[in-house]
DNA sequence: ATTTCTGGCCTGA
DNA sequence: TCAGGCCAGAAAT
């Protein structure tokens, strides 16, 4: 932990829950799938700054759960990561919706082709999930793998976006 | 085809 | 240092 910064948190209701977003004065830096308790937005005062980004994370989130591509995202600050997560997201941003990569090929771009494994484990650290799209990651052979935020999301998630090509594994 | 085990790499305790 | 994780690939069933 670095320091205590004002970190924000405020709503995000969609039609699949309210999602909780956090910001700090870099830009979004945490996003929580709906979890059932409704923790309201804390006393803080959101600067009208922080106010912009939210508009854009809530029309951004908004959008993804339809499956479209967001128009505009807020300023994302993945400074809470270590390098090589960073960079494991930076690639994960790059991959477009309807789209999936194996963490074997996230491995490779990155110039580490045999931390695979490390990749899972930078995937599941990822603050920001649905904008920094972890979910579009799969194990190798198109099986759909895991998920922190639980499978059922991922697999909501990739079907909205029309990505076809993952194997449900689980049965199937 | 599916289960098991082994290798490899990054984290957090 | 050590165990464990959103894995991959080979080996064994």
């Amino acid at each position: 932990m670095k320091k205590k910064n004002e970190m924000v948190e405020l709503a995000v209701e969609t039609k699949d829950g309210t999602f909780v977003a956090t910001y700090s004065e870099k830009g979004l830096c945490g996003l929580e799938f709906p979890n059932g308790r409704t923790r309201k937005g804390n006393g803080a005062m959101p600067s009208a700054q922080i106010k912009k980004w939210h508009g854009q994370t809530t029309q951004a989130l908004k959008g993804a759960l339809r499956g479209e591509v967001a128009r505009a995202l807020p300023p994302i600050d993945l400074s809470a990561g270590t390098e090589f997560q960073k960079s494991v997201w930076r690639t994960l941003r790059t991959i477009s919706a309807g789209r999936t990569l194996s963490y074997g090929e996230v491995a490779k771009k990155i110039g580490k082709p045999r931390a695979v494994r490390a990749v899972g484990g930078a995937c599941g650290a990822n603050p920001i999930p649905v904008l920094v799209p972890c979910h579009r990651v799969l194990a190798a052979n198109r099986r759909i793998g895991g998920f922190s935020g639980g499978l059922d999301w991922k697999r909501r998630l990739l079907e909205r976006e029309g990505a076809k090509d993952f194997t449900l594994a689980l049965g199937a």
